[in-house]
DNA sequence: CGTGTCATTGATCTCAATCAATTGGCGTGG
DNA sequence: CCACGCCAATTGATTGAGATCAATGACACG
């Protein structure tokens, strides 16, 4: 079984002094919505920025949780490993995502950048200090959490009962509704994770992500224009293979 | 694929004056442990205590969430459906856990008695205002769902990268802390569940189920003496059969 | 005792995994 | 500029774990 992991890079993180959490361009999709400007500069007293390049591991399953993150670009990919080797990606985060749930004492995943990433990290104390004064971020978070608890109850159900062609169409809607959030194009899609990873993420192998693509692209249902860019042609058609409720 | 769902029987729920909340056996289990005594008799004027025979629906996926619950007795199990029937078991609940997470609006899956099961019913309103006066709730609830996001990320690596007997392992070492959690003996296990329930629970078949648990039986790692009465009688072994971290 | 339900067991099939090249892009260095 | 190496992705051939199809066995209940 598959073990598409990536060694991780050695390169150095860097960490530079705030920018300014007022005009966060993601501030409304993320956790510091939550609280009004006052509270921000609260929140921004307690910030660190961050930067790390693609490979690298921010946190890693087992670890004591020493910190909390808000993604402010980039993607990450949060994954469990079985002593052999055998990897499961259990969710990817975008920008205004929070990484930090299910991370009570220890991490209950890993954690690495997919490309380059910019991470607001917070120390899990501080962080923690400040919910308990501010109950609005203690009921936001509670909101993430169930957001959370939804994608993956819906993932599970992928995993156990859909096909090879339902995952990955089930795959492109979700990343499609991600672009939605983020204001980006519904239909042109930027992959920025390797097949491994959506392998991975999926419960599939690489090569059964790549012949999968092939079949969809081969009925018109989408394109390929690059390996890591796809367009859905055919949403609808999509929609049906995904065998959505 | 599978549907090994069960027609909901039609037998009537019973809705009885609450018993006390401070004798409550499960108490220290449930989220009711977060609060003080006198708390605790707030909780209970909102409490209504319902009852189910195996096989009632409680609540189902995508209806507009009016209860959240606390289970007194028996077991639940929570589902999604595909369209064509295909089922997902996302979920046991157990004597103490909660259930009404992932349910901001609408019920993310349905619930359904396993077998008799006794609720600690409350009003969603209700629980939510009581929620905002006692911070402490808040944070209890937000420890539970962080649990639960735990658990599911696991099951994702279980459901993703697991072949079947290790599916089978894990689930009976799950149960087995389970039943630490609850004093009942860790090496005698019963399965209140029917195959169908651990088939779809597990991504797999009633007849893959089967033939697990005969070889299982035959390499003496476990014993069945009657159909859902498991025996961990190598529990070390069990452990490496799971391939567990 | 029939009858129905659930679990087990056996025979066969199939989808995705595995094994094995091949292709294509990209950077490096001759 | 082109050759070479590297790595990700694709494609093809084959295998295999688990699904599907089909009885059979084991209880419980009316």
């Amino acid at each position: 079984m598959s073990a598409h992991a990536r060694r991780s890079g050695a390169a150095a993180t860097r960490a530079v002094k705030p920018a300014e959490c007022l005009q966060c361009e993601i501030r409304h999709l993320a956790l510091c919505s939550a609280v009004d400007d006052p509270d921000v500069q609260r929140l921004q007293a307690l910030v660190t920025h961050v930067w790390f390049y693609g490979g690298q591991t921010i946190s890693t399953e087992g670890d004591p949780s020493e910190h909390v993150y808000n993604v402010a670009s980039g993607t990450l990919r949060l994954y469990k490993l079985l002593p052999d080797g055998r990897r499961q990606v259990t969710g990817f985060l975008y920008p205004g995502d929070f990484l930090g749930l299910a991370s009570i004492g220890t991490y209950a995943y890993s954690a690495e950048a997919v490309g380059a990433v910019h991470l607001c990290r917070f120390r899990s104390r501080d962080f923690k200090n400040l919910c308990d004064e501010l109950p609005k971020m203690n009921s936001r978070l509670l909101e993430i959490a169930n957001d959370e608890l939804a994608a993956a109850q819906e993932q599970m159900l992928l995993l156990g009962r859909k096909t090879a062609v339902e995952r990955i169409a089930s795959f492109f809607l979700h990343l499609a509704d991600q672009n939605v959030k983020l204001k980006r194009s519904p239909v042109v899609i930027d992959l920025p994770m390797r097949r491994g990873d959506i392998a991975d993420y999926l419960g599939l192998t690489i090569e059964t992500v790549s012949r999968t693509l092939r079949r969809l692209k081969s009925d018109g249902v989408i394109a390929l224009p690059e390996s890591n860019r796809v367009v859905l042609s055919d949403a609808d058609r999509l929609r049906e293979l995904a065998e959505e409720g």
